[in-house]
DNA sequence: GTCTATAAGCAGATAGAC
DNA sequence: GTCTATCTGCTTATAGAC
């Protein structure tokens, strides 16, 4: 069959968008409808339970464009500062250099947190461990890989909100590409 | 006069609790009835221009209890790793054990961001020249002072955001206590 | 699969009694 | 200063034509 002029994909990419700059209370399906070119009951065609189900399609479609985009193409063959490097890169384009929200970050709030506690939750403790598994093969012990993973995140996630709130995308982008010498940087010997 | 039962301080309180937990479009008058004990009616009278005004009021409490709880309290005279560890310490209160979220986090989404984004920006700003200028007066060259400053409170509010959507206050404990010695590491010699 | 039209309910907001 | 009652418009959601 040939492809759609609008795929559906392209239509959850879109409603990423409004999810993520006006979180899921603040996107009203005028602004939902706006965003995709389709009236509303278009978008109940493509999405049953309306906003609920347009959400959950979007928790799933940053899941897989995190994996497909950001950290399936990570080459292990590389030096490991070379991969988070890539990692990073990756990342900054994922989030758009700062502009826009993660999905985690809007769909733990308020309403939406009852609705998706599980994928969020999910999404955040596959990360880590994702990453930690990263440290683990290039020789940090259990401990630490966990404790500098949970570290990077929370720094991207924290990039986010600083660079919204600042009204000011470097402090993303400069924020990210601290983040490979500090995954790297040697264990302190001075802490007890 | 006799204080109230319950202060103007007190509703703005139970506000702001509403508003971090919810955001601002999440919020409906239902919820800050409910929360304050006051009916819509009641609330108009504190606040003339509804929501907005209750907004602007709970950004400026947050501002002020801020400076009186978070910073104020923090002695010039002990040494500056000392500092770090109980502004840290006032942090974790200030968030309740990164029970709710920031409200520079919530106010600089959606809506919010049009109406708030001046004041929100200012409280990012000053918090990060505050937190530079104690880095500063311990030693630290004015760049860098900016740069830890900055990175640590992209941490706080990765932390909140990372301890939030995974369901866990550990995450944000734990960050919050690794702050001092963050800030006060040595400058990284290989670095160029 | 996309649309027009419309329903039902909740949102923010106000008038005015006490 | 707090309330009851009410209004207007927007929000979500559905029915049904093309």
């Amino acid at each position: 069959m040939p492809a759609a002029l609008t795929s559906k994909e392209d239509v959850i990419k879109q409603l990423s968008t409004v999810f993520r700059t006006h979180g899921y209370e603040g996107s009203t399906l005028t602004l939902l409808s706006e965003a995709t070119g389709l009236v509303k009951a278009s978008l109940y065609h493509y999405f049953p339970k309306g906003k609920q189900d347009m959400a959950l399609a979007v928790i799933n479609q940053r899941s897989e464009t995190f994996r497909r985009e950001v950290m399936d193409p990570i080459n292990p063959n590389l030096a490991l500062r070379d991969q988070f490097k890539c990692m990073c890169d990756n990342l900054i384009h994922f989030y758009d250099q700062g502009r826009v929200s993660c999905s985690l970050e809007v769909f733990s709030m308020g309403q939406a947190k009852l609705l998706f506690r599980d994928y969020i939750a999910k999404g955040i403790e596959n990360w880590i461990l994702r990453l930690a598994n990263m440290l683990k093969q290039g020789g940090f012990d259990e401990q630490l890989a966990r404790q500098r993973a949970i570290d990077a995140i929370v720094r991207v996630e924290g990039a986010l909100v600083v660079a919204r709130a600042a009204g000011n995308q470097q402090y993303f982008i400069d924020t990210l590409n601290a983040i490979p010498d500090q995954l790297l940087a040697p264990p302190d010997q001075a802490s007890k």
